[in-house]
RNA sequence: UCCCCGGUAGCUCAAUCGGCAGAGCGGGUGGCUGUUAACCACUAGGUUGUAGGUUCGAGUCCUACCCGGGGAGCCA
């Protein structure tokens, strides 16, 4: 018989006459002559409520098993006698597939955050980590169906990579030598390797023949970060558009944030119920005033001028020229405006080669999303097309012609307009589920000191 | 990498001025009840992060290190 799940089960019409359920065990309450059994499958948030009884022949042993253990339970489904729930498993046959010991590490009440992420293996089993994780999951659909619908192509870019720096900070190395070894020209490559830190100048060259592209993968960055938005390797979204300015990629950054939280909206309401309860009492209305209200669009030198005239305490005032603090970026999407702000046209100092110099040739065609709680979600720009400004830029940038030939070629024949940015997925979920700490919303988080599991 | 805070039972936390290491949850045993993170009783459970130091006496004070958290920088 095919089993079927808990989710499926507890939208159910009628009762069932024979049905079969696997799962965990999350509780058991005994009565005098039977016991309530919560089960979990992680199809979805919400148990489903078993009834053993003394008439099973293995009875005695389902008065032992705990929390965690693994079962099979074939019997009727039956309108709950009980409130609190409408339909219930009056089980028929009852199989311990394996008993969880007693020294089992999840308990039925709340765990700290930092307990669970030391075991990371166990905390899916959670309500709060599964729902997480299954919402990590939908978002990633939400996501591929949203390019899917606005015409992109998605497309893999390497996670290897020959190139020294794609601007975006410390690199992996990857090698097969051994320690010590550094007669390169004998490693696997037969020159240096990382681990990329961004797939847009790949996605570029793709977005320069199918239009319009997106990846969306694994990306590692070996800064020292230690903070809760960061995390050694994470996952990113890149759309790479051409034809596109930077108005078009504004545009496209706001249509995205807002498509995902309506999708979740949509179709996340149980595990997104659970965040907005017990994560952060805030999550509801600030998501809908997100999906529901335009991002403020707002030029760089007036973002500096607002901090200037505005009567509040900074750390670091706001000056021209320099990047925005934190503390500024939360002035603005959390005190001023109260909603995603997108800051663009920055200095060209403090952006890498590849953003496109404005007339003004002081500022390049840069937008940050800076959206509130989580600060920077989405970092873009429209690409510098023109061969002779990106060359001149790169050489400014103290980078190697020779090891980006091929990039500087894409602007040697019939180059074209073209912009992209990168969201940061896991800033995605943190915003949309209200929880504050990157490592809680991937499953085994990769941190400097930390790659246990 | 820098600044701040913390580390006591499996988990979450107490422990007054430096003076007998404790509670709730979880576990075990028994009871009770169509129960709802059930309830009641009993019970086991400790190298107080590690190494040194001060002291008659250290969970508590000092030094170093390790680990965790928050903030900053780097960014997504």
């Amino acid at each position: 018989m095919k089993r079927t799940k808990i989710n499926k089960l507890l939208k159910s019409e009628g009762p069932i006459d024979d049905i079969l359920i696997k799962g965990w065990i999350r509780t058991r309450r005994d009565s005098k002559t039977f016991s309530f059994i919560e089960m979990n499958d992680g199809s979805c948030l919400a148990n489903i409520q078993v009834i053993a009884d003394d008439k099973l022949p293995n009875y005695e042993d389902i008065r032992k098993i705990n929390t965690g253990s693994s079962v099979s339970v074939r019997g009727k489904l039956v309108p709950s006698q009980g409130k609190g729930q409408k339909w219930e498993v009056q089980a028929e046959e009852f199989e311990i597939i394996q008993a969880a010991p007693e020294d089992y590490p999840l308990q039925k009440k709340r765990h700290s955050d930092e307990f669970l992420r030391t075991i990371a293996h166990l905390r899916p089993r959670t309500n709060k980590y599964g729902a997480a994780f299954r919402i990590r999951s939908d978002i990633s659909y939400a996501i591929h169906r949203f390019f899917r619908e606005n015409g992109f192509r998605y497309v893999h870019t390497p996670i290897l990579t020959g190139s020294d720096c794609e601007g975006a900070g410390e690199m992996f190395k990857v090698t097969t030598l051994s320690a010590g070894r550094n007669d390169i020209q004998n490693d696997f490559f037969g020159k240096e390797a990382k681990l990329t830190v961004s797939g847009q100048l790949e996605a570029e060259l793709l977005a320069l023949a199918l239009g319009d592209v997106y990846t969306f993968g694994p990306t590692f960055r070996a800064e020292n970060s230690n903070t809760r938005r960061h995390a050694a390797e994470f996952w990113m979204v890149e759309p790479e558009m051409a034809f596109c300015d930077i108005e078009d990629n504004m545009d496209l950054a706001e249509k995205i944030i807002k498509y995902v939280i309506e999708y979740v909206f949509a179709e996340c309401n149980q595990d997104l119920e659970l965040f907005c309860r017990f994560v952060d009492k805030g999550l509801k209305s600030r998501l809908e005033s997100i999906a529901g209200s335009d991002f403020i669009r707002l030029p760089y030198n007036e973002a500096v001028n607002i901090m200037k005239k505005s009567n509040e305490k900074f750390e670091f005032p706001a000056s021209y020229g320099s990047d925005l603090q934190t503390e500024h970026e939360r002035f603005l999407t959390e005190k001023y405006f109260k909603k995603p702000v997108i800051v663009f046209d920055y200095p060209k100092e403090i952006k890498p080669f590849y953003m496109r110099l404005n007339d003004d040739e002081k500022t390049v065609a840069a937008m940050d999303v800076l959206v509130p709680q989580i600060g920077e979600i989405i970092g873009g720009s429209q690409r510098e097309e023109r061969y002779a400004f990106l060359k001149s830029r790169m050489i400014e940038s103290g980078l190697s012609l020779d090891d980006y030939w091929w990039y500087l070629e894409s602007r040697k024949y019939g180059s074209a307009p073209h912009s992209g940015f990168g969201l940061g997925f896991e800033r995605l979920i943190m915003l949309i589920t209200g929880i504050t700490n990157i490592r809680d919303v991937i499953p085994f988080p990769r941190t400097p000191k930390n790659i246990e599991f």
